[in-house]
DNA sequence: CACGTACCGATGCGCTTGCATCGGAACCAT
DNA sequence: ATGGTTCCGATGCAAGCGCATCGGTACGTG
């Protein structure tokens, strides 16, 4: 058995090295030969590690992915103690990729949106990620909602509750993510600051806990 | 004086013709060749219209922001009878391209808003087109809260009316922008449905309602 | 220590791209 | 008619692309 070497590592490498090319310049401006140089290493080492190019752009969707969920997750673990409402406040904060740091990621981000439109696996992969994040927002929203409406019914004893449109929290949960997007969205092209946009997600979530509290 | 052509004429042709390719197989997938061979014209000519590519896809970026524009407009004067409040809900549908028949200006939307986050002069035409929209929603938004503050004064008298956070306008209409954009993408990349859209928007109106009428 | 195997980096190939060039056709004023 | 001017479509060109190929290199085993 000859020479050995991390090609899960090396992946992730050139994974990150498409980002930063893809955060500069789009994904049309992503090329082998930039990736290779990116990444330290030789074009050579690229064609080994994915067979073409499409699957390294595959990989590298499905490695974004992972890490803004895992960010997600870690915003949850890492403020347990406040309610399950803040956590929420949290976790939109965090999947609407305002703060400048996380900037970069949004550019890929909607880089490879547009591109799934196009192309069939990269939809899938956004498909499944976006599931994901669905999922956990659901019960996040549901957690929530019930946490309001207990306090909520503690004071007016079980009062008053008879909501025209009962709130559901998946469609709740699936229009947080599509207005944090949107936002996203608005601030990289300019439309809107990161401000103003953290002002609309939070007044959103305002009116929110509102309805659920009547 | 020797032959005239119809320039700006021939630049729309070309503009669709731009706008049916990227709609195929995205923006990437447009080249001059292709954009005069499906406007049927010869590359030439294209080139004559346009000094360059990027001025190309600029234009054809403005043709489509005007289409959408006039769009919004049209169903605005159509359902003038009704209240501002299903106005506003007509505009914000027709903002989603949600039909499936606008779905391929909805793919060139978002085509051209992932392209706007590298291209400078790209992204100029989009803020502009946003701008536009955000006004005509916000003073949409703003009739719509007039007449149901109005409606629920009218019952209640005057009451208890003092809002935890009162409503923006404008801060209302940006999310509905940010939401329907949002919706737009997760249908285009097929996380939800358009019927599944549809009622996420139209539950954020509900309850845009609500708390407008306390 | 040497052998064979698996990896590496460089180079080549065919193709497509955006853009520049140019001879000829089409038109209007004279 | 006719001349001059404007437009047209084909072709050329350099650059860049993804992908395939191949000798050399370094490693782990017998």
């Amino acid at each position: 058995m000859p020479k050995h070497v991390d090609h899960e590592g090396r992946r992730r490498l050139i994974a990150e090295a498409v980002c930063r090319l893809a955060d500069e310049r789009g994904l049309e401006g992503v090329t082998l030969r930039d990736v290779a140089a990116r990444a330290q290493v030789s074009m050579g080492a690229v064609q080994r590690c994915f067979s073409t190019k499409e699957e390294m752009l595959d990989f590298a969707l499905g490695h974004v992915g992972e890490r803004i969920g895992e960010r997600v997750r870690a915003r949850l673990v890492r403020s347990p103690a406040q309610s399950a409402g803040t956590a929420l406040g949290h976790a939109a904060t965090e999947i609407s990729l305002l703060r400048e740091e996380h900037r970069a990621q949004a550019r890929v981000w909607l880089a490879f949106v547009a591109q799934a439109v196009v192309s069939e696996p990269l939809a899938a992969t956004l498909k499944t990620n976006y599931a994901a994040l669905e999922q956990t927002f659901t019960r996040l929203v549901a957690e929530a909602l019930e946490d309001v409406a207990d306090a909520a019914g503690a004071v007016t004893e079980a009062g008053d509750r008879a909501a025209a449109e009962p709130l559901d929290p998946r469609r709740e949960a699936r229009a947080l993510l599509a207005l944090a997007d949107g936002l996203t969205t608005h601030v990289l092209i300019g439309h809107l600051a990161p401000q103003e946009a953290h002002d609309v997600l939070h007044a959103h979530l305002g009116a929110l806990w509102e309805r659920a509290a009547h």
